[in-house]
DNA sequence: CTCTAAACGAGACGGTACGTCCAGTCTTCGG
DNA sequence: CCGAAGACTGGACGTACCGTCTCGTTTAGAG
């Protein structure tokens, strides 16, 4: 997907149309790639995930339906593509400030935001589409409830450094109080409309979190 | 829609075809509408909340589309209608056995099974339906987030039990805390294919929530 | 499809759209029938059998797919319905002149004008759609190849006068022979472009037909 | 077409793949064009005119469709060039037995069998695709309707050849009557499903045309 | 007991989108 | 540098539902 197949196109030289696009030239590969997957952000962000369509999402990138299940099957592998390309991945893992509160704090606001971005509506949508199936290996990690992997690697990686300085002892926390800052904010992420506050974050940590590992 | 309008068709003396239905009668009223909601869950649980139809649903039911939506505006609503009917409400919404441990854990358990008849796929196709609009006045309660009335006030009532057995001190217990084993629960329900085992409800209320709010 | 299902619509007094059509009332049964055949027919005279749709049509008459292949399975048995509808049958099948030259003549010139109004190439369609199908049941006679119905019994009619005025004598002519006249004149219809001249049906007539029959 | 461009290909010591396809050579010039029409021969035996595609064609042929249209510009015409490959033309063109009888009937039996190889749906498909076009060029002679060429030159011969030992008078003849057997068996081809029996050809000889012809 | 208004059943209607197939054209890359 | 390979645009296919509407029938309830 991030490879660069055929970056170059449209070389400097050809006549353009009002649009900006190259006429005579036929987009292919990567770049109608991503022209589809703008269309699809566009329009998952103009008329939410439900009434988002392949039909409509064809039309706006100027292709048509066959262009697009050729590389997306379902509406919702098309939106997943859209989102992994459109939503910048958490940036910071695993902060390491000295503070397991400051770590933890950094953590969480880094998951907010990209969710945030994805919106509660579109992962409802995306959970009753991919109902039973399998979506760890598309769907972006800090969307996945229950993802063992990053998160919770990164909340470990956070708690051993704090364990290091003695804030923490490690073996007496268990794996349901590891992922509860997580689990917490994804919780209010998906079941509350408005943007999450940041006093929210912080009380998840220093009413809930801190209370339960600090020693 | 509890009340008795017409309870009584189909007098006997009145000849029966094979499905049992009253010939040369009409259904009306709750009869008619009893016999939707019951195709209505019925298709739920065959081909689930994404595939249902409301088509499907008259067929089903052996009437006709106007029928249904004469009743319910939308598949949303009606699936609410649906579950209403069907799933129990919580039973114990406040229970006194003079242990704050097991009062929680009863009235998790209450809550849990529920909403497992539900199944999470409904509940995140109801979210993306309603998703801006005003769900309270038709959603059941305990499939409410935030739902600030039953449930939290069914914990608020534990706890001030507990708190003239000693056990806690409510004032020092944050909004966040109180309303913390239930949405843990739901997050749970929500992100899990598989039902909740009384271990995972178990731990909620031993490793995280009595720790935070027992002296 | 000629009986008379509701005729009446549009009442007096209804506002009239600039199309002519009533705003506020949905067309159905035999209005809507009619505006989709019509649309079909207009559209086999402008693009020909080949290059009509199913979807042109249902936009023309302003209607959607649904309705039209509701009526029709496919797009033969819709122009089938086109046909009958728009071409008129021929008129005069058993003619008794007191002469069989004209006889024949006003018969062959009666099944030549709606075949042309049909035109090779919508015939030549048909026949590869409905390639092994029954057709009898839905082609209009004179189009049906070896229809041993209405025509050739039509030229035994006028056989049978002409035996009784001693021109012929029908034992001594075969079946072959019968069927000559309308055999050759489908044949040039169905190859030839250009109309079939005067000329053209006279010679069938004059250098065939009568040299077989006439005693 | 029929020119050998490039017979020879895949030398001696090339390895084969279980196809018989030369690996790693690239099939082009005749090669190619008798697997496409080969593929297309049997796409035509096995679906019909009106079910062969282009792409299915290209696809059984293992190539793509742009070689396809390369060589002919559209389904017709592929189709009649896979015709005039598989088809034998017809044989004995003027035979001479010394017998008008047997001419003709060597003659019509010679035209029915290529016609009755090709079948009656596909020369109704070609008709609707050539409609109006100039398929002179293209189709054989045989299926052409009004070929005043090979066809009609050919009944020449041999009512000169009759005329000779007296049997006609070939002035008195008109142009319809000499094509006329051609015709009526070509109208019989085209407008039944079944093979042509003997008999049919017969009686068109003895009922029709010989007593038209004979002095 | 009759009359009327409402609800019902049946299903057509206008409309949108589905996911697929094919016609033709264009670009790229391999031989 | 030709041509094989295959992606592209465009459009039609036939189907499924949506939510509305019409028509004729049945029923409940008022007078």
């Amino acid at each position: 997907m991030d490879d660069k197949k055929n970056e170059r196109f449209s070389q400097p030289g050809e006549s353009i149309n009002d649009e900006g696009q190259p006429i005579g030239t036929r987009r292919r590969g990567d770049i109608l790639e991503n022209a589809i997957l703008q269309s699809a952000w566009d329009e998952l962000n103009e008329v939410g995930y439900a009434h988002l369509t392949m039909e409509k999402v064809a039309i706006r990138a100027k292709t048509n339906k066959a262009a697009v299940y050729r590389r997306w099957p379902n509406k919702a592998k098309l939106v997943v593509a859209a989102i992994i390309k459109h939503v910048p991945r958490p940036t910071n893992f695993s902060p390491d400030t000295g503070d397991l509160r400051n770590d933890v704090l950094i953590l969480l606001h880094g998951i907010a935001k990209p969710m945030q971005a994805i919106g509660a509506e579109t992962i409802h949508g995306l959970m009753v589409e991919y109902h039973g199936n399998d979506l760890s290996s598309t769907l972006p990690q800090m969307m996945q409830p229950r993802s063992e992997d990053k998160l919770t690697t990164a909340i470990i990686t956070i708690l051993k450094n704090a364990e290091k300085r003695g804030e923490v002892n490690l073996k007496k926390i268990s794996a349901q109080v590891i992922s509860l800052p997580v689990d917490l904010l994804r919780y209010k992420l998906l079941t509350t409309h408005d943007p999450i506050s940041d006093q929210a974050v912080t009380e998840i940590v220093d009413d809930i979190f801190l209370p339960l590992v600090l020693v």
